[in-house]
DNA sequence: ACAAAAGTGTTGCCGATACACCCATGC
DNA sequence: GCATGGGTGTATCGGCAACACTTTTGT
């Protein structure tokens, strides 16, 4: 009757944003090197086989964290992927979610040779069919940044306008007006001034902000997609 | 070790529109009545166990048509529910697709006493967890219409500009101006007049639309990211 | 002729873009 | 002072909501 049985497992697509020194930032992806053998030593998303008393975010939050020691600021559910021949060795359905992580996050993570970020426009062969996975990702990040506030997530607590404008210019790829871009940021209220400047720039010191409500305590809760909340405002 | 394991289920929501005889066409859902005993003979959306070698999105317009006898003109997933208490007999991870089907398809469609249809915005108390997931699914519906094409599903394969207005109308939940409404639709050459008018009404004679690229369309382009499964748009 | 909905024209508002310009700091 | 990015002001353009107006049918 039942030979194999689709199993259930969880991935992560993690964006964090890399300065590669005095140039513009860009947004780089870690993967993990397979141990085993269905694509042995190929890159491959961080996840793992869903255990069955825990919920799917905290899955891909536990395994996102065991393997690349990295904490997502933002956490959310992508899609489904459950072709049947995703995986040779059975039907394998994963529950993908993406995530955000600060840049102070990811200098004090794991960089052992089982884990390698990647520009995430320019990826290797991934095991499985997890570039198609990365792109839909991408995807999903370019058209949420443009109407829903997470770019700050990938910055540390407190940040300056230009850092803010650097980080959806490296998600959306074109330069922004710094002048209306810092009109359309403090008009949505989205941002407070902390009261404090940036020093030690060779020009005019720039104000300090940080995301509206951001408590001390450092358990940021998923901002998004479970049924009883969504915001939207435009495609 | 495992007592139980996670079981893998695919549901649906299914949105259709009804004319109450002269009044305002409106969302309905059809939703089917439990026979075994978790939520006995309460209410719940069509579905099933997702069987091994077949494909998701399969799964789900298969389990909607045995259980209901509808053909979707739309699906797409929704989102992947997975708490660990959703059900009373162990852990069930339900990956719900959403659905539009054409008003003609509602007419000859299964109204045995185990399927009945409510409005969408006014349910009864559903099993499981499936009163938030219509809610959910019914948001998405509501910001997808006002950006995506996909209002002309819930019609015949022709239709009037009235028509289509009214379908807005209805999702939206509040009226929109005749004419802007027109130029929106019109402007972005998502329909395409057939020639023909109809007739019989006590005014002047509305031309008939139909999609874009109806005819032999295999030739979607992609009209909503899906990077494997891909949203359907079958007459 | 009249009612009613189809369909067209026109105006005004509002938000986004482009870009000129001033401000404050390190050197 | 000068260079550099921070920060402000403002004109213009295009899309859209509002609404007046014309057209075409059935009765």
């Amino acid at each position: 009757m039942e030979q194999h049985e689709a199993r259930l497992a969880v991935s992560t697509v993690i964006f964090a944003l890399r300065s590669d020194e005095d140039s513009a930032p860009a947004l780089w992806t870690p993967f993990v090197r397979r141990t085993r053998d269905p694509y042995l030593d190929q890159w491959a998303l961080p996840g793992g086989w869903l255990p069955d008393a825990e919920p799917l975010e905290e899955a891909a939050a536990r395994t996102l964290a065991e393997t690349t020691g990295l904490r997502p600021s933002y956490l959310e559910q992508l899609y489904t992927f459950g072709a049947v021949d995703r995986s040779p060795t059975g039907r394998v359905i994963s529950v993908v979610y993406w995530a955000l992580v600060r840049s102070d996050e990811v200098t004090g993570a794991v960089v052992g040779n089982n884990v390698q970020w990647f520009p995430a426009d320019d990826l290797p062969a991934l095991a499985f069919d997890h570039n198609a996975i990365v792109d839909y990702a991408l995807q999903r990040l370019r058209t949420k940044v443009e109407y829903a506030h997470i770019a700050h997530t990938l910055l540390g607590e407190t940040f300056t306008l230009a850092q803010l404008r650097a980080v959806h210019e490296a998600v959306r790829g074109q330069p922004l007006d710094p002048a209306n871009f810092r009109r359309s940021v403090t008009a949505s209220s989205e941002i407070v001034e902390t009261g404090e400047r940036l020093a030690g720039t060779p020009h005019r010191p720039p104000k300090l902000y940080r995301y509206r409500q951001f408590t001390a305590g450092s358990t940021d809760r998923t901002p998004d997609p479970t049924p009883t909340e969504q915001t939207r405002t435009l495609p």
